[in-house]
Parts: C-alpha cells; sequence; structure tokens
DNA sequence: TGTACATCAGTGAACGCGCGTTCACTGATGTAC
DNA sequence: TGTACATCAGTGAACGCGCGTTCACTGATGTAC
C-alpha cells in the first residue's frame, strides 16, 4: 500500500486558510488546488464536491468548539469556575485559530439554521451551563436563552473587533476583564 | 420630464431583501431585475455594477445605523440614559428592518476592513460615548474599545440568534434587560 | 533475480452552465412649429 | 390642430469568462511467480 499522506487534512487546512482569506464564494476550487501543489480533479478523490468541503468543514469546526466548550463546562466546580474556563477556552481557541473562527463567523449564515442542537453545539452547551447555573441558583433567574447569547457576544464581538484591526493584540490578554464583565452581566 | 419613479429606491429595496434571504452571491442581477418587474440591462442604468450596488447598499446602512445612534448619543442626559437610547434604537432598527440588519451582517465580512472610523460609524459612536463616560467619571475605567465591543455584541449576539430560531419574538421585548445587562457590565 | 501484471494517486483537456455586462435597437412620450 | 422630430427608459440577443465537474488516460509503485 502506498503511503496515505494525509492529503485530506492538506486540503482541509489549505481551504480554511483560503475560505477566511477571501470567502467561500471567491475561492475556486483550482485556488484550493493549487495551495496544496495539486492540481483541482484530484480534489474530487478526497470530497465529492466544494460544497462537500465547505459543508464538512463548518460542521467540524463548530462541532469541535462545541466540544471543547461541553469539556469546559463540566465538574464539579461552581457556574462561575466553569463559565471562566469556558471563556478562556474560546479566547485560546480565538487567537490560536484564528482561520477557523473566521471562517465559521463568514460561513454561519448558511448553516446556522440546520444546525444540530445537540452537546456539541456550542450554543447550545452555554445555553445549558448558564439555565443549570440559574437553577441551582448560582445567578440570578432570568431567561437563559437571552444570557447566554449575550455572554457569547461578549466574546465573539471583540473577536470579530480584532479581526478587522479594531482591537489589537490577543484576546487571551483580556479574557480576565471579558470574564468580569461577563460575570457582572449575569449578575 | 417622465415621472422618476423612483426605481433606484424599489432596486435597492429588492437587492437588500434578497441578498439578506440568499446571501449576495447568490443572487444574481437578473434575480434583482425580476423582483422589480424588469430586466438585467436597465440596472445598469441606474447602478454602474452589482459591486456598486453592494458597495452602495452597505455604506449606506452601516452609515445610517451610525448617525441614528449619533443623535441617541448626543445630549446633556446622564451617559446611562442615553446608552439606553442607543440600545433601544439598535433594537428597534433589528426588529424593523430585518432585512437590512441581516444584510450587513453577513455583508460586512468584505467591508468592515475598509470602514471609515468617523462619526457615521456606529462602532466609532458607542466606543467614543463609552470612552466619554470614563472620562466623566460615569463608569469605571477600563478599556473603552473593548468595552463598547462588549456591549456591541450583548446587542449583536441575540439580534443574530433571532435570526436563527433560537430567539422568538422581538428584541424590543427585551430592550429593558438587555440595557440593565450592560449596564451591569460596565459598571 | 527478472518479467508481467495490477493498482491507484494524480492529471490534461474538455464539458456545459450561469454569471456580469454590453449594445444596437424599440417605442412610448414630450416638444417645436 | 397636425406633423416631424428629440428624448430616453427599457430590452433582446449576444459576448466572454471562470466556474464546478467529468473522464479517459498516465506513470510510478507494489505484487506474483
Amino acid at each position: 500500500m502506498r503511503e496515505q499522506g494525509g492529503k485530506r487534512e492538506t486540503i482541509k487546512q489549505q481551504a480554511i486558510r483560503l475560505f477566511a482569506e477571501r470567502g467561500v464564494d471567491a475561492v475556486s476550487v483550482r485556488d484550493i488546488a493549487a495551495a496544496c501543489d495539486m492540481k483541482a480533479p484530484n480534489l474530487y478523490a478526497h470530497f465529492a464536491s466544494k460544497e462537500a468541503l465547505v459543508h464538512d468543514l463548518f460542521h467540524e469546526g463548530y462541532g469541535e468548539y462545541g466540544a471543547l466548550l461541553a469539556h469546559a463546562a463540566a465538574g464539579p466546580d461552581p457556574f462561575r469556575v466553569r463559565l471562566g474556563r469556558m471563556m478562556r477556552e474560546i479566547c485560546r481557541l480565538h487567537d490560536t485559530d484564528t482561520d477557523r473562527f473566521r471562517f465559521l463567523v463568514m460561513t454561519q449564515h448558511g448553516y446556522l439554521a440546520s444546525v444540530a442542537r445537540d452537546d456539541r453545539n456550542p450554543v447550545e452547551v452555554i445555553c445549558r451551563a448558564v439555565a443549570a447555573a440559574m437553577d441551582s441558583g448560582e445567578i440570578p433567574r432570568r431567561d437563559p436563552d437571552l444570557m447566554a447569547l449575550a455572554i457569547i457576544g461578549i466574546l465573539v464581538q471583540p473577536a470579530t473587533g480584532r479581526l478587522y484591526g479594531r482591537l489589537t493584540g490577543d484576546l487571551t490578554e483580556r479574557e480576565d476583564e471579558l470574564i468580569a464583565m461577563a460575570w457582572r452581566a449575569l449578575s
């Protein structure tokens, strides 16, 4: 047998990078192939179509975010500690994986309506954690979905601002301030 | 002279509607023309190109948001009152002009990097208002841009959640809760 | 070891398609005399 | 009033282009004997 070569992984990495740079529609399969040192037809040995590639990238990336958040949200610690872990995790992901973050934010409008609300859905994970903290009396009872979305916004909007030069430096440098802000907002 | 007919306005309205529904790249100039009961070539009597149309729509919509926010942010009232006015204005705009909001959110990634930071830039307006409130001692001094982006996120993320069915009903119904949350976050 | 064959990642060339855009033309309406 | 002309919003047909995708083929590598 020939070596597998991880070509599929290379394609995904280069595609995410190019999509994040220019947007999905502005990147042709020839562009992706060129970035992988191959020719366009060969991509079809790994993905059924361009749309299938985008679909895979979105759901994989979104699901991994959800799984990491679910891990950070788990455990016996008080909600305040687990909220801090979750927010730190998002900051870290954003800083170290900017292309993926940007790709997800750009692409979400095509997929968000059809995404599953399971325990790998990052929004769902945070909604559940917030609702549980209200049930246990750790934070005041309010509309849990509204509060969850708002604290996601507290992170995502600065992250987006960083993408467009409104903020400079890493999000991680500000994580303590962001966490404190979210905690005040929920209190 | 023949009647002007406001064709240009019709084109802009239908284009925004279609762009918000399907995304800019998935709408052809033939689609826009059909929605206006005309043929594609006639659009070129009103706009130099499809790109020029999108460019106009984005900058006009973004600028109007900024101008409305600047108006809400002005006046002799304490910051807390002016913050409430701004946030109510955003909720109202989102509820009554969902297509434009969705269009701006979808399209921003192509234009945000090149947008002017003047007094018609909504992010700039909020950044300045927050910074001024820190200067006057109305809220504690922290990184003003970070705080401004975060309170924008408190609104925009629930708004986005509403677009995709995570939240139901109007944002206006929740404005008091959102304003209170933003105020706590800034305090 | 040498020879014949099987495998299969990778490709050159071509496909049809829908796109944005152009342009010569139409025909209803307004104006001049 | 009637006639000739000017205007100009609107269009049918066509343009070249780049896209996603297909497919017969290549040629390096592995296997059988």
